[in-house]
DNA sequence: CGTGTAAGGAATTCTGACACG
DNA sequence: CGTGTAAGGAATTCTGACACG
């Protein structure tokens, strides 16, 4: 349930200039993606937005969809989707645990 | 024996800044362990160090032992020392593939 | 030897806006 | 809608040097 130990993958420590050449996006839309709340980068102490390496595979991911005729929005929607599947299975998963649990104790009775 | 896909920990993407915040050393610390070859980032396109997250692990590892008292070129010739005994395993390993290689040839004459 | 600092220049990044379609 | 661009400011990074010890 928790996330701390954050592998490299996740870790935000990617200036803008440097997802520009990995991505060969401009700023322009690296920063619009991010308005249209399909990435979220970081925020250095001074303001400067930090990546991730995650952040910059989602960002060729979207580049495609893009291409596709895809609009952001609808790559939005997609995403929160996912994200609800994601929750549910672990809903899911826990219903399970607690069950087993239940099973358990009533056992020792 | 490549190295092609180069791996999240071993990219070059993290400025100087970034590896300050993430070491807490200063960017002269930084830079001095650079010029007494103890690692070596890459340049952007306009000169600007890009460090690895292994580079800053080895940062991490450096500073301790220079507060241990341990002098840069001790910890350089350690390094060298290391990176001998890799080449050789290295080498074995080659070898004795090769020992089998000829083995199973002469076996079919 | 290892690190701090002031110096000046060059490159980076940021925001808000106008433009096109 | 998605992206380009010019604008001005603020923060970053670079190098070579002087300093201390």
């Amino acid at each position: 349930m928790g996330n701390e130990p954050t592998s490299y993958r996740e870790r935000k420590v990617i200036s803008i200039g440097v997802v520009k050449e990995l991505t060969g996006l401009s700023e322009r839309q690296i920063r619009y993606y991010e308005e249209r709340k399909l990435i979220f980068p970081e925020r250095s102490a001074r303001g400067s937005r930090k990546y991730s390496f995650d952040d910059v595979e989602r960002l060729m991911d979207i580049a495609n969809q893009i291409e596709d005729g895809v609009q952001t929005f609808e790559i939005r929607q997609e995403m929160i989707r996912k994200e609800k599947n994601e929750a549910k299975k672990e809903t899911v998963r826990e219903d399970m645990l607690r069950g087993q649990l239940n099973a358990y104790f009533h056992m020792r009775k």
